[in-house]
DNA sequence: TGGCTTTGTGTATACGCTTACTTAATCCTA
DNA sequence: TAGGATTAAGTAAGCGTATACACAAAGCCA
């Protein structure tokens, strides 16, 4: 059918394992045979089966990227396609490809997973997300399977080469910040409970409002999806108090986008009335109106350094695991103002 | 190392074909046969090398992405992952995984495309664009191997199943509907000229301009890459005109992104003094100030479409090539207003 | 009861490549 | 110039699965 190692080896009248170590660039092979092999493999448009060679080799050059819901879901964020960019360039630059599974529930993530790491379809998994006891990273573990992770891993995070923002210290100086301008009753609009990075900013904002002496209030914190949906409702929820809060502090710019419109229709005017302060900088936080003051959490990096990671992961196995810390920067538009 | 075919046969005291026959369900298995196999795999926690499996099987249940730029540039764009959102759905449901490609250059992203193809790494291949005499679409032809396209083929279309809006009518009809605003003076603000939707656009818009009985100025239209600063630059430039445009026609979203940002640099007010009407209707499009009136074309169900299609040519290899054209539909928001 | 089909399972080979082991040829060195 | 060291290329055995073919057992009918 297609052109094999066979096929080249006879026309260059060599045997099939010298085709494979010109391949290879085995230094054992005469710069003459080497030529003459290349030839042939050019005049017939040879190209290596990769199958073939994962299954001789053990490796796929393929690397997998869990995402916490489907990739139909998680790519409403922009949030995943920018990690992505950033895996992608390392792994372009050493020839890997990308790898994403699919599937709706976590039954279904989980089996994705366990196909690719017993298929061996791929060499490394990057986590686009870190949850609280997640089955899939226990499973990785298990398996002594290469994986990094994005965000800190709820459990063994020393064993486990991830790259993090500091998000509690973020959240804690975010949080200072808002104090700073003279807000006291700040809201907490984080994502759900269970993904690690909510908690961090969670633990940073109530470090934030105790040591600046205020009250920390139940019914300030709400915990939404991340998606713009989540924000509205945890409008609704906090506008709803009889002492609403002056200052949001909100997990994602997403979610923002969905607190803006809300606060919108509601006639609540954005920094005047309340202000706001988001996480994330995505590409398209600087278009809303008012365009958003959010924290950059460099979001490309993460997955960039997460890529890299992998791969050293990948090839020197017993490499000890790493954590990369990627800083952040807060980046001043128009949702904060101080207290009037 | 791991689990193989052979340890389970062992277990069950069968031979290796009995247990891949139970693998594939084969009816000539008594039930018995298979209950006590399929005690042994999950005993063993056996999972099939999905490798080995693709090699003797010559199929890999992947199929292969190709986007027009390295996803680290075209991810910058919502289209992107909106249409992956699209496909990732159907892959799913038949339990196809997604595999992309990496590669800066045309030339790398053309031998990526000849790796995944001549490796037998993919099923089949998804093309997120369509462009002037691509190669990698005459490359595929060339090797037959399944593919499918968003947007309009350039040559060949009738061979190959592809899926598209109409773009010609969408964009003459948007230019009719700035017509009956009471603008006579429309820019044009396309993408590259060598992407088909770019040129059936800009083909719609003037079919419009012509019926209408208006001048067709060389100097509206501008192209400019696909991205904030494609609009950027387009608006300095038809700006500078002595008769600037009193309406643009933008072929995507991100790029009237772009235009807003610097029109409301320059102080021109949208719609007031210049009225903006976009494609694509991207998820945030709503969320510019003001916000953006833009052409749905279901970027999802392109997608969506385009792995149906994809899986259809997998399965059934000699069903003729179709069509499928994605209904438009006019999202109106703040954008467009009449002529004062 | 012999010969025929049907049913269930085993044997052996192929898929295309890598690599440990072997062999053949060449080159030194004493 | 014999014998060891070095270099270059070939042989063959996998990697884990699928499947054409072979074969044995069982069931059927005359």
């Amino acid at each position: 059918m297609s052109v094999t190692i066979k096929d080249v080896a006879k026309l260059a009248d060599v045997a099939p394992s010298t085709v494979s170590r010109v391949i290879a660039n085995n230094p054992r092979i005469s710069e003459k045979t080497k030529r003459k092999v290349k030839e042939a493999m050019d005049y017939l448009g040879y190209h290596p089966n990769f199958n073939a060679r994962s299954l001789a080799n053990r490796s796929t050059q393929a690397i997998g990227l869990v995402m916490p819901s489907s990739a139909d879901k998680a790519f409403q964020n922009p949030f995943f396609p920018e990690v992505i960019r950033g895996i992608s360039t390392i792994a372009h630059e050493q020839e890997y490809a990308l790898y994403m599974s699919t599937g709706n529930t976590e039954d279904e993530i989980f089996e994705g997973v366990v196909r690719m790491v017993q298929g061996r379809r791929v060499d490394g998994i990057v986590m686009l997300y870190s949850r609280v006891d997640d089955r899939i990273m226990c499973y990785l573990q298990e398996q002594k399977f290469p994986f990094t992770v994005i965000g800190k891993p709820f459990k063994n995070a020393e064993s486990i080469t991830h790259i993090d923002n500091d998000n509690f210290k973020a959240a804690q100086e975010m949080t200072e910040y808002l104090i700073s301008l003279g807000h006291e009753r700040i809201g907490f609009v984080g994502g759900n409970l269970n993904l690690v990075v909510t908690i961090d900013r969670l633990l940073g904002y109530e470090k934030a409002i105790r040591n600046a002496g205020l009250p920390y209030k139940d019914e300030y914190i709400v915990h939404e999806e991340f998606l713009k949906e989540g924000g509205q409702e945890a409008v609704k929820e906090l506008l709803a108090l009889k002492e609403p809060p002056s200052a949001l502090l909100v997990i994602d710019d997403v979610m923002s986008f969905g607190v803006l419109s809300t606060l919108n229709e509601l006639g609540v005017s954005v920094p005047d009335d309340i202000s706001l302060l988001s996480f994330n900088n995505v590409m398209l936080s600087e278009l809303s109106s008012p365009s958003l003051t959010s924290v950059d959490i460099n979001i490309f990096k993460l997955g960039y350094e997460a890529a890299k990671g992998l791969l050293e992961c990948i090839n020197t196995p017993d490499k000890p695991a790493k954590r990369v810390v990627v800083p952040f920067e807060l980046v001043k538009r128009q949702t904060c103002s101080s207290v009037k």
